[in-house]
DNA sequence: GAGTAGGCCGATCATTTGCTCTATCCAAAT
DNA sequence: ATTTGGATAGAGCAAATGATCGGCCTACTC
């Protein structure tokens, strides 16, 4: 039973959410009820459920085949001979990025062991799938590691604070303005150690960029629209990691990629499980190519882009 | 060869199940919208959401450290030495057996691989960890073995039916009226196959009953309350499997282990992962024994319950 | 020390939700 | 063909929930 309840509204934040979460998700009892057994008031319990599934912390999961009920996660890991694949249920008015970027977390924190490394790329999906896993990453332990430059710029916003999460970003800027700099900064001992360690990780994740001048490449100013426009013809379809790559997925010679500070596709292919989180129809060209050149080996998607994948790879 | 229709409808409405639960639990649409997107009426996407909840389609699940957030989880498996832990808040007014069952199914449902195969053993709070669990074991391929006899009886009403869903169950009552004719049945074939395969499985759960006139063991019969009388002047704190044993976890030596027809407590333990599920001030003795003794390395309890075994122990 | 910004808290109220009761439909038995 | 039982859908309503607003406290700034 109970205790004292002031002593109970002293505790940590989280046992609270937990507390308020099992008493209403599992006991179903009213947030008035939780709220007389925990000493609160009433709406302070709304608030710490609002938070709970706001930060991830209460996690909703779907028990049917491979965990999302869509024959289609089948086809495509079938298809495109995956490791596995998440496919969530298209809402038009809906923003994708925080839907699959929900997935994705899911899909990952099923996976990852204690203790794990999780390498993460670039990417709007990337971000939201990191804050949906933030609550996560201090109590099992799991450390991340970056992929790319210039991932510290947006990785403050998702509640990976300091060290004590186990971040280990690479601190430069995704491109630099010369060949030679980009040269020196990867062997720069403590570069290098970063990107070594991405390669080694035992899972990554990243983002699929499509070739739009509205992409997120261009809206974080890497790349201008003109020279978007230009890897267009020369055979663009998407990027992955700042690095483009043609329908076959085959890496094109740019000098970009000389400009780049980032693990290479050949290294990124030796982690074991890769799950690429991306959805939208102007993405579809981009997660083809991704495919096809095996970047990834795991898709998280929404329903309409697994449809028309699939359609187009049969 | 034409499809079973009930099993079609089944997928159909798993499918509705999955969606619904996606847009309401996910993106936060009000039962109304995803009524619209859909096609059905408000109130059927309210029954589907309450039924995928009933079901275990739909858990909700905690990711704190070690899945439930309580500190007394990190001191049962230290201070007993065991695999894992799972403590649930205490509800006092709430039945215990289904809210440590719905703990104990996310446990096991988090650590059970495809194809694996579950021993389980008796009791109430055995029963609701596998209502929780039905949805999952088709899906994921899990098969199910009995540990002891006098299992058929109830587990039809936990909506496991039949083999399709590779249910292996010893076929014969938990205590027979003879020494001989049980060790008749424990050598006959079939018998002898089922009691194998149990003790090689990977993962086992059981139920752990309280020496009481009023344990279930009592309620369905298996036992006098005059033989409990007995056996509690004998010493016995508890039973798993109907072997009773003393405060140090001891089986004792009673006639009725030799009636019994159930995988052995040596065999038990063999069993890398047996989660034991109980709770409850009545149960304390038992659980201590049980763990005392090693008969399992997994527990699953409430708050006050973990509370009193760690003072007792400490 | 005063001012101010920002966050937390609680009250009110519209919206959402699920419970209950009734009507309907399908299926099986006679 | 009819009846009957059980399950399923829908309407209305009470309860539960969460959005909005104003007040209060704290902490930071000047």
């Amino acid at each position: 039973m109970y205790q004292d309840p002031a002593e109970l509204s002293d505790l940590d934040e989280t046992e609270q959410i937990t507390r308020a979460a099992w008493h209403y998700y599992n006991d179903g009892l009213t947030q008035n009820q939780i709220a007389d057994m925990l000493g609160v008031s009433r709406i302070k319990v709304s608030r710490l459920l609002e938070k709970g599934r706001q930060s991830g912390l209460i996690e909703l999961r779907i028990n049917s085949s491979y965990g999302g009920c869509l024959i289609q996660q089948k086809e495509l890991v079938e298809a495109f001979g995956l490791v596995d694949a998440r496919v969530v249920p298209t809402a038009p008015d809906l923003p994708a990025a925080p839907r699959i970027g929900r997935a994705a977390a899911s899909l990952l924190m099923q996976k990852l062991d204690p203790n794990d490394l999780l390498a993460i790329g670039w990417g709007e999906a990337t971000t939201t799938t990191l804050r949906y896993m933030a609550p996560v990453f201090p109590q099992s332990n799991i450390s991340i590691v970056s992929l790319t430059g210039g991932v510290s710029a947006y990785i403050g916003t998702t509640g990976l604070y300091g060290p004590q999460n186990n971040a280990h970003l690479i601190p430069t800027p995704l491109r630099v303005s010369s060949e030679d700099l980009a040269e020196m900064l990867r062997v720069e001992p403590y570069v290098r150690n970063v990107l070594d360690m991405a390669a080694t990780a035992r899972f990554g994740l990243i983002g699929v960029g499509a070739v739009t001048s509205a992409a997120t490449l261009v809206r974080y100013g890497y790349c201008s629209a003109a020279e978007i426009e230009l890897f267009k013809r020369r055979g663009a379809v998407g990027d992955v990691l700042g690095y483009f790559y043609d329908a076959d997925g085959e890496i094109l010679d740019l000098d970009l990629h000389r400009h780049v500070v980032a693990v290479r596709p050949d290294d990124l292919r030796k982690i074991p499980n890769v799950a690429a989180a991306a959805a939208g129809p102007h993405k579809i060209d981009a997660i083809l190519g991704m495919l096809r050149g095996k970047l990834a080996n795991i898709l998280v998607t929404d329903e309409d882009t697994a449809t028309e994948l699939l359609r187009r790879h049969g």
